[in-house]
DNA sequence: TTGCTAAACGGAACGGCGTTCCGTATCGTT
DNA sequence: AACGATACGGAACGCCGTTCCGTTTAGCAA
């Protein structure tokens, strides 16, 4: 769980020392990048940022997708491990799962265009679209069953969906100041209450 | 509101017969397009299903939103002018206003590919945006503003953002079996039921 | 230090896209 | 029949993600 994240034994130490160097300096220039201009923000500017050519990009992330993963999994992998962690400290389910909630959307909004990509469509990004919810669904579900049991929400939401709506309501939330994924999430959330 | 829709007076029959002739084969080999390959569907596509070069289709669709309005102009209107029906006849306004949106989900998931590009961000659908919205919000803030009155919703809701929210559930509702756009936007609009 | 090879590098090149531009063909009027 | 004005077609442009391959370099062995 610490360097490049494929997590065989010891140390990914077989590659060349420049090789590795190269790695860090494209994760360092494509979360920069991705700051200020967004997440897809074309590869060349990446490329350019860190000083190396097209070809080291691909062979360090075979598609544009392996690398936002790369730049975002410590986040991820955050926020997933949080999900337990609410659960155990909240007076309620429920609010466990709304801060939890909170928390996937802060994340996605902050970065500019993620929740873009992320959306249900668009071929090409299967590999983030696993990645993410992979690892977050479950945490979702969790939280789901959790609240259902306690009687707070209907039992019969899907975490999966859950998880694209939220990540759909947060597509465009910055630029637009009209729009206020935040509340709007809120509101689903809201819908989830049992009905009584 | 019959023709062309530039609505200056009775007919702009000024146009050349060809043109005309054109314009209306390229609506239809678009409308085609787009039901089998989706809205995001290349030009060069609906150019060579229409049998036109490239020059004509630009030249009667300055972009592609232009043509895509064109194509779901008449649905939209619909869609517009059922607001105020529904209020009328039914039994309460958050009935109609869940109807309304009904009516709209839809439209937009039976559109292959249409919420994503109505979606926020993607600078270069303006036009498509604009149109939608100039159209659309003004009846849903009537809907909601019925139903707030009448004291069934909270009273904080924006028209807006509502309208882009349930916009935005819709991407992707096609060709992933296990997200249910309907029913997202059905907890949503849940989610509006005034506390108590 | 030198020599060598596998590893890694850079960037030209490819295919696909939306869009522009302009030489050519056609319409419809005189 | 002749002649603008109008509209047409598609080559060409710029941007994109991605691939490919000739060149460079790290790291090791002699």
């Amino acid at each position: 769980m610490n360097d490049s994240g494929d997590g065989s034994g010891r140390a990914a130490q077989s590659k060349r020392a420049d090789a590795r160097r190269n790695k860090e300096t494209l994760l360092d220039a494509a979360a920069a990048v991705f700051v200020t201009s967004g997440v897809e923000a074309p590869v060349r500017d990446i490329a350019a940022k860190a000083g190396v050519g097209l070809g080291t990009i691909y062979r360090h992330f075979p598609t544009r997708a392996d690398l936002i993963i790369a730049v975002y999994r410590h986040q991820v992998e955050a926020c997933a491990e949080a999900g337990p962690a609410l659960l155990a400290s909240s007076a309620t389910p429920y609010g466990a799962l709304g801060q939890w909630i909170d928390l996937f959307v802060d994340f996605l909004v902050t970065k500019h265009g993620l929740a873009a990509v992320l959306r249900s469509d668009d071929a090409g990004f299967e590999a983030l679209h696993t990645y993410f919810l992979d690892r977050l669904v479950p945490v979702c579900a969790e939280l789901l069953e959790a609240a259902a049991t306690a009687g707070e929400i209907r039992s019969d939401v899907d975490a999966y969906a859950l998880m694209r709506g939220v990540g759909n309501l947060c597509i465009g939330a910055d630029g637009d100041s009209r729009y206020d994924a935040r509340r709007l999430v809120e509101l689903l959330i809201a819908g989830l209450r049992r009905p009584h």
